[in-house]
DNA sequence: GGTTTCATGTAACTAGTTACATGATTTA
DNA sequence: TAAATCATGTAACTAGTTACATGAAACC
């Protein structure tokens, strides 16, 4: 359910196209929600059905017509009560987690090289997320929509970091036992 | 596919009917990969399909009878193969980031009674996994399988308090907006 | 001349959720 | 006597992934 609705939260700051939304998702929206353009153009169309936004078409030249979406009162309304709706907690699932756990049936070794690349990422991730966090200087400050934005970032910085150590822990944990083997 | 491999994990370990399994997923595979019954049952019946475990039915007087299932040789290779395979950053979904983002259609005190209400169900999370931590008194001293299952331990209880942390964070900062706004 | 950007989609597939079904035994 | 445990499953549905498709413009 909650692509529909991170769809009419972005809609409901600023009316946009599927491509626009899509692109979103790789960016803000993707520090807690990821989605690819096939799923953002399939739901713009059920919640078009449903009466939830509408969109009206604009020509462009040189360009492919494009949709312009907004969201409707009807889809303001289901948002705002979807919004306090209580929420379950995020069933876990961890690839990594599992390989970890499998360890002894592979490669010591590849899965050390695996976890450092997957640390990798994660600091990239990071100093990504930190880039953002610049925008919003004096946090005690704010209120609003942009308060919203920037406790979301929160959680994104609080969980790369989380990944980071964990991966620490993880490659020091499983070197510590691959030189014991290897002399 | 990390569905077919966490069985498979589990299998490796010690063999298993679909039942036991599912419960696994409630406790220790719980940690890092959540599945239903119906998933273990279908699952089950795929890796069989597939020639990756073998089973032998076991009758029982007052109980139905029960298939106790294996890891075959095929399997434990597949898994093998599979460990040692490059796995993707995890796509972040975290329906909690959607409504906070959304927080402006709703009402605000509601949003933060549902921040602390998953504070306290994290809470219990990280107790429960503290709880396990237990059963390694000497993490420096752990090897092979028992280090494997200790540092994946780790990471929920990393992620768990991490977690916390943010709610917290999430709670104060809607809480002084709540304040300002409620005189 | 090749890649990226803009802009939309269809189709087939895999994974996960929810609801329903059965039936004996043990425990509170 | 009601609920939980043991043990298996089917069916229908929702959500997410992967592959394919089109086509012009801008940029390097």
């Amino acid at each position: 359910m909650a692509l529909e609705h991170a769809i009419m939260v972005s809609l409901g700051e600023r009316p946009g196209t599927g491509y626009e939304i899509a692109q979103q998702f790789d960016r803000s929206i993707g520090h807690f929600w990821s989605a690819t353009h096939q799923q953002v153009y399939r739901t713009l169309k059920k919640l078009h059905a449903d009466g939830f936004v509408a969109f009206e078409t604009v020509e462009q030249d040189g360009r492919p017509d494009k949709k312009v979406y907004q969201l409707s009162d009807a889809g303001r309304e289901a948002l705002a009560k979807w919004v306090i709706t209580p929420t379950p907690l995020t069933p876990l699932r961890d690839e990594l987690g599992v390989k970890l756990r499998g360890a002894e049936h592979g490669d010591l070794g590849t899965i050390i090289t695996e976890l450092e690349a997957h640390r990798d990422l994660y600091r990239r991730q990071l100093a990504m997320y930190e880039g953002f966090a610049l925008d919003y200087p004096d946090p005690e400050s704010l209120t609003g929509r942009r308060l919203h934005q920037y406790l979301v970032l929160r959680g994104g910085i609080r969980g790369a970091q989380s990944a980071i150590d964990w991966c620490d822990e993880v490659v020091d944990g499983l070197g510590r036992e691959y030189r014991a083997t290897h002399i």
